[in-house]
DNA sequence: AAGGTTAATGTAAACAGTTACATTTTTTTG
DNA sequence: CAAAAAAATGTAACTGTTTACATTAACCTT
């Protein structure tokens, strides 16, 4: 049922159609309820394809992701898709994995999305892929972790906040020997959430230097045997305490301490970053901070209707408040002595 | 850039352009080189959305699944996204949640997306979303969780197979006091699942009548109570090993078991099912029976692909194997005896 | 009731492509 | 080498909508 079709249908020129659903325009109330009711029952909606054509705006945004399957990626897309959703845009979600990169690049492009959410961690976007976005100058709000020096709106959680907060909580759990242990460390995310980390340590007279960070094998490869050199390395060692990364490695910590007969929190505490869904599965229960996706991907999306409706301004910076979770796995050692 | 401004540019007609990338069409080798190597320069893409206006396919299918956040369905996008993009499709995912789903399946409408692949389970559709998107008489594939009576293409695990599994290996590790645990007990898909177990059993000379099936509380409300009601039932009981719906139930069975002090698996053996990201974080890890989230979604995609080439056949019901994975959260109690 | 406003509707051109058909160019063939 | 056949390209009509502009209907004035 196309517009002509249902326009006949109901004794009216397809114009008088248009603005029925165009809303604003003017329509005779009592033609308006009556093209609406018949609308309603022969399930006519307008062509938004047929629409994009006209005015080159589809009204769809593409919502590119690092992995899906972690929760809280999933949770930025689900915010995402909430503010998007009630304005009348659809947000188009590609898992951003190796194969199917490129071509999901080129299918929403081809699609002609409006704009571009794109977040950018550890399994990057290589240099071709981002120029395959950049080169058709769409709006782009990045999140999760800054990209190409801050030359776009970009939402990520307050890093240098998660890092102080836990740090904090260690030192006020009376830890003195403290590591940062992570797969990455490199990355501009890693270093902010360093940073804070560090802080808060001087803050509270605990020392901190390149000693005390440990980067984690990601490869599988040789991964048991350093990780059994790590476990052996912390049980000699004077330290009581980790703050990971993220969860992931947070999960990879317990096993490797665990590995050597070490409890957790009793002889080592650790404290993880992301609030994974599993946090609350590890035994004992992960202390973590929490980042919050959905909030994420809802600001995200509103800084890219911003853009949409040509809200003109520098890159806008942001970053969404994190929150300690207190569980199970770190343990008060002052009043042990 | 348009096709006109481009065609200009390469000092052809649009109609020459629009075959050099209609590939099949008739065009000198020379000009469609020239144009090829132009329009990679350029950045030039054919606009696929006013090719739909035209041909009145947009080459998309709406992805609508229950709960992005559950790896299982996560996965199943996954699968669905990989043989969509190889096929040039574009997949829309949309989670279907309370306040989202209406509008999803609108815009989804809008859009003229080609098809719908749709995950219903628990949290279901109601009769009028579904209402919403039988109207346009899409093809429709269904996926984990059989549908309106078998009226669309399906495909979903082996269910019953699932059960057998579970049973099978219970009565193998020498359970013969075993009981089905679930917070639905009343879905196709759990009826499946018992069923399987049953006959499992029942091949294994052990006893399952009605009394063996418990619904645990999935809401919170008088969760505690009920939960401690039911930890003091086993713990008084003969049961030694329960099978669960999937691994959520498993999780929380994992703690109403723990919460009157009996171990897993030592004093009460627990299977799940889903094998969900967390199964490996559990402690003990779970063994659990594996749906493969992207086995299901690339099939669906491969169906929904071959009605959209209309392939004419009635509704194919088809359920993708499981497998059994054995981890730490069964105990062996023959050899106890 | 005629004339002037304003509101409601219709007409037709536009959008960015595709494609049937027409035309031009190239190749084959007698 | 001219005529016929085939290949390459161009022209223009088509897709399902929106919207500027034109027309008609409805409502006020006096």
């Amino acid at each position: 049922m196309n517009i002509k079709e249902f326009s006949a249908l109901a004794g009216v020129s397809t114009a008088t159609v248009s603005r029925v659903f165009a809303r604003n325009s003017s329509v005779a109330g009592k033609t308006r309820e009556r093209i609406l009711e018949l609308a309603q029952r022969h399930g006519f909606r307008p062509n938004q394809v047929a629409k994009a054509s006209f005015g080159g705006k589809t009204k769809s945004v593409g919502v590119l992701l690092c992995r899906l399957t972690n929760s809280y990626f999933a949770n930025i897309a689900i915010g995402v898709q909430k503010v998007m959703l009630a304005e009348d845009y659809l947000p188009i979600i590609i898992d951003l994995r190796e194969d199917g990169t490129r071509a999901g690049i080129k299918r929403l492009v081809d699609h002609r999305v409006d704009g571009i959410i794109v977040s950018i961690s550890d399994r990057s976007l290589t240099p071709t892929e981002i120029g395959e976005i950049v080169r058709f100058k769409l709006p782009v709000v990045t999140v999760d972790g800054n990209w190409l020096d801050g030359a776009y709106d970009n939402v990520c959680s307050d890093d240098y906040r998660g890092g102080y907060l836990a740090g904090k909580f260690l030192v006020e759990n009376g830890h003195r020997n403290i590591v940062f242990c992570g797969h990455t460390i490199s990355s501009a995310t890693a270093y902010r959430r360093v940073e804070g980390f560090r802080d808060a340590l001087s803050e509270g007279g605990v020392p901190f230097s390149k000693n005390n960070i440990i980067e984690i094998q990601s490869s599988a490869v040789n991964q048991v045997i350093t990780d059994l050199k790590l476990a052996h390395r912390l049980k000699k060692s004077d330290f009581t305490a980790a703050y990971c990364y993220n969860d992931d490695d947070a999960l990879t910590l317990y096993r490797i301490v665990q590995s050597v007969g070490m409890t957790v929190p009793e002889d080592f505490s650790i404290i993880g970053h992301a609030d994974l869904d599993f946090a609350t599965v590890m035994s004992p229960a992960l202390t973590t901070i929490r980042q919050d996706g959905i909030a994420i991907g809802k600001r995200a999306a509103t800084m890219m209707l911003d853009r949409l409706k040509s809200v003109d301004c520098g890159p806008r910076l942001e970053s969404q408040n994190v929150e300690l979770i207190v569980r199970e796995s770190v343990a008060n050692i002052k009043t042990e002595k």
